[in-house]
RNA sequence: GUGGCCUUAGCUCAACCGGCAGAGCAUCGGAAUGUGGAUCCGAAGGUUAUGGGUUCGAAACCCAUAGGCCACCCCA
């Protein structure tokens, strides 16, 4: 027999983690609801040309991380596993003609993506995400709102110290210009660029901004900014966003050097990091406006923005910084028996109380009772039904695991007692 | 996709120069057949990631593969 594993850089969400998850997705859905978000699903792959066109064919996302999936027959469609949720949504935004609906229309999608590149901590092939987009409002204040809503989901998750970084990365109208001016700024300085950032001269001048090469810091430094060659509508845009977010009390870092992955993406960008951990890779999340891509996708010219947050990173974040992620339930009370053999009383009781509503486990294994409470206790239950002699005129032991009190109690009553008793009861 | 480090029981880790594969925790059982988190005793758990090679002898050395991690690339 081979031994089986899961697959390179995806994880089984063992019961612990999958708590921490739920838990997200919980804060995630709750957020959605305030903030006027409303959830829906889409497939998990699309056909391959969606996130081709609308994310676009130059990018890594597409060139290098697009999960493909081989076709079954040599006539079917060409698909991929979703790498971000955002272009999938205005496909389907489009598709059911929710240019009809009054705008914005503010949509959001809990659930997995797929990317295949290289593994690490916090990076895998197979990752959760949040995302959220409020198509056909041009802003700029429901971007300072967007961007609210983020920083909020980290507060509530635990992590009160996220750092937003700002820029605007301009538009059709002033970008191409400025990518113009910067290409000539380091085509000036050609002679100093590593070969990898003098290949990118060509196919992403704006990436060289991004550049960890040492060699490069201080050319970079002295570039030109977007930020200071923004038309005036984008700078007017720009401009607003940040009155926005002042007066909602979000303190921001301007990045003028922080630019997006995707191709749609024009004006307000953003990414939310850790505080401390601003230079590093892993961006707890990010987002931006996308003025162009519901027309690249077939639909009329409509302006959007949303955001992309990573439940991965949040769980880990959570780790490192040594909060409790989440704990499981634990049951209200175990059903243990002091004949071994009598599953099928025990069973009963169980079933009786599940009825009720509550929360309940029943020992089923034919151990002495010594080790049914052992069990019981470990796992953190509040309670012990003990089911005995006493059966037999309709009692049962309830014994109070935390407080180490027990007393007789009518089987009618049990589940009565218990579920006034579960009031009080912490889960966990 | 590039470069580097790592992989021993379910988990965390030992094993000296290449010479008997071990401990703690967890699991199960006994002490204790109707009373729990403590204690004592015991059991079970291993193709030392996988496949080759060197050697009288390999967990250890060499090669390949897989997986994990780190730095890139890039992003969540």
């Amino acid at each position: 027999m081979p031994t089986y594993r899961a697959p390179r850089g995806t994880r089984d969400l063992l019961p612990e983690t999958r708590a921490g998850f739920s838990r997200l997705e919980g804060i995630a859905r709750s957020l959605a609801l305030r903030y006027g978000y409303r959830e829906m699903e889409i497939p998990l792959f699309e056909q391959a040309a969606v996130f081709e066109r609308g994310i676009g064919e130059a990018t890594d996302v597409v060139e290098k991380e697009l999960f493909r999936i081989a076709p079954r027959t040599e006539d079917s469609e060409s698909w991929a596993l979703r790498p971000e949720a955002t272009a999938g949504i205005v496909r389907a935004y489009v598709q059911h003609g929710m240019q009809a609906l009054p705008p914005p229309v503010k949509l959001s999608v809990v659930g997995p993506m797929f990317r295949y590149d290289r593994p690490q901590a916090g990076r895998y092939r197979q990752f959760w995400q949040w995302s959220a987009e409020a198509i056909g409002d041009p802003g700029p204040a429901v971007d300072a709102e967007v961007v609210e809503m983020g920083l909020r989901f980290y507060k509530e998750a635990g992590l009160p110290d996220v750092q937003v970084l700002l820029n605007s990365i301009g538009d059709a109208a002033c970008r191409p210009a400025y990518l113009e001016t910067l290409k000539t700024y380091f085509s000036g300085h050609e002679a100093q660029l590593p070969a990898l950032d003098r290949r990118r001269l060509d196919t992403n001048p704006l990436r060289l901004l991004d550049s960890k090469d040492p060699a490069m810091t201080a050319l970079i430094a002295s570039a030109p900014k977007m930020i200071d060659r923004l038309c005036e509508a984008c700078a007017a845009h720009f401009t607003s966003v940040r009155v926005h977010l002042d007066a909602l009390g979000v303190s921001y870092r301007l990045e003028p050097t922080l630019v997006r992955g995707l191709d749609y993406y024009a004006r307000t960008a953003y990414e939310f990091y850790r505080q401390g951990a601003e230079g590093q890779q892993q961006a707890l999340g990010g987002g931006g406006r996308y003025d162009g891509l519901v027309e690249l996708l077939g639909g009329r010219p409509t302006p959007a923005i949303g955001f992309a947050l990573g439940l991965d990173r949040v769980v880990l974040a959570l780790a490192e910084t040594g909060a409790t992620v989440s704990h499981e339930a634990s049951p209200l009370a175990v059903i243990v028996g002091a004949d071994p053999a009598d599953t099928v009383s025990r069973l009963r009781v169980a079933s009786l109380l599940r009825s009720e509503g509550l929360s309940v486990r029943a020992e089923l294994a034919p151990r002495k009772l010594g080790r049914q409470l052992e069990t019981a206790s470990k796992e953190q239950a509040h309670f012990a039904v003990i089911i005995g002699d006493e059966l037999a005129d309709g009692h049962v032991q309830l014994k109070d695991l935390k407080a180490g009190t027990q007393h007789l109690v009518p089987l009618a009553d049990l589940a009565r007692d218990l579920a006034r008793a579960e009031k009080t009861h912490h889960h966990g």
